[in-house]
DNA sequence: GTGATAGATTGATAAATATCAAATTGGACC
DNA sequence: GGTCCAATTTGATATTTATCAATCTATCAC
């Protein structure tokens, strides 16, 4: 594990108050993985084994039931998944596959639970970390409800637009099928919310998306902080 | 405050392993307030002042944006809502109302942090409590996601039967409005839904719901641990 | 360069859901 | 019992979204 990937884990909230002989305890038990694109990691129903950090490349969470499956979220490095089932020594509510080759950190959930049970300055940023990813989903499911497909797509790419520096272009990090999923519609009402967003300044070329007219979008999106700031 | 009152709210996974001077000292900056009928206790956005604990009556957790709302769960005795934003320091990202006359136990933020800084075993719960919350949102996410609004409701009335007892009568405990609203769907929606599920045995009488044919029902629903399930 | 293939787009249609409006029902109050 | 009013149901219609199918496009392997 190369130095670099060690200072990229540290420098998470989660880790970055833990004590280092614990910090270096739990690391030295983990692995790290490489895994090719499309590779299923944790199926949903297991028992959490591990808790996974995205190092590089990307993670697709999904769930399924009867015969459906929905995209429930994309974690990107240097990122943390499924903290949740491991503290609670539960099973997975989701499964998780790459969406493209990927390094991933295994920490095994002995590590973590022991961590947690004797790191306070750990236990408190597990708590901070789970009320983040708490509020993470009520957003998202305000998202959902309260908003139309169109909306939604309006509103994330403005989010994206915002992450990737604000420069007029919106570049995809996954395919346009995961993205209809992860909105929650299908892929070709997700071709045909882009042709509605056209003249709101949206030009789609494959996966990159040019804003030309950030002040339409703005105003048919209606973005809101309690819904899609990330930092609230 | 009744003895009956402070051993119920001990009762609780949250504070059940508190040391009892912390949980003393809580108790003792804490209001119990009676709140009529429709009274909103918290608004989104708002800073998060106290952790509210239902006593008695129950509360509708709801959101707004854009000109639409909807209900993101209704909280009955004796359980605690937004416990995310009190740990994170953060505004609500739901606003909250009572459904009837409730008596909720207030507890100032700043207490629940003390509590939460000196007491491990306290921290320890907060962290099962929070996992709880954000699994349970992720279920409710799924729940929307992967099923139609008909499939909801059979599984909401078979979630309500098995908690009410299984005796084949369910009691809705709010109006249909607001069981619509949190289903993901118009009242309109919600008494056609109904209908639809009168050949599966379900006979509508006001808030009184009868279910007389369990088996077809159940068919229907395609009932999911990792969805329905409280306890997973 | 060619062929194969997966992903995306487009078109047509069906199904699910919302909106609007009117009618009915049940509860509270006098 | 009568009246009022809010909640619910029912009906009609519109809108949103999904499904199915065909076509197009971009990428990859040879």
């Amino acid at each position: 594990m190369r130095p670099d990937d060690i200072s990229e884990v540290r420098k998470l909230h989660l880790f970055e108050d833990m004590q280092d002989s614990n910090f270096q305890t739990m690391l030295n038990a983990a692995y790290l993985q490489t895994f090719p694109a499309q590779s299923e990691l944790i199926r949903e129903g297991d028992s959490a084994d591990f808790l996974y950090v995205v190092m590089e490349g990307s993670i697709e969470l999904f769930a399924k039931s009867n015969g459906r499956e929905t995209t429930m979220a994309i974690v990107r490095p240097v990122n943390t998944f499924i903290l949740a089932a491991v503290l609670k020594d539960a099973v997975y509510l989701m499964s998780a596959r790459t969406v493209e080759r990927s390094r991933v950190l295994m920490i095994p959930t002995d590590n973590v639970r022991t961590a947690f049970e004797s790191d306070p300055d750990f236990a408190r940023s597990i708590v901070t970390e789970l009320a983040g990813c708490y509020r993470a989903v009520i957003k998202d499911h305000k998202n959902l409800k309260l908003r139309s497909a169109v909306e939604r797509l309006a509103n994330r790419l403005i989010k994206y637009h915002a992450e990737q520096g604000a420069n007029g272009v919106v570049e995809l990090f996954h395919d346009k099928r995961t993205l209809a999923a992860l909105l929650g519609m299908t892929p070709e009402n997700l071709s045909r919310a882009f042709n509605t967003l056209k003249p709101y300044g949206v030009e789609v070329k494959g996966n990159c998306i040019k804003l030309t007219d950030l002040a339409a979008l703005d105003v048919l999106a209606k973005p809101n902080q309690l819904i899609d700031d990330r930092t609230v």
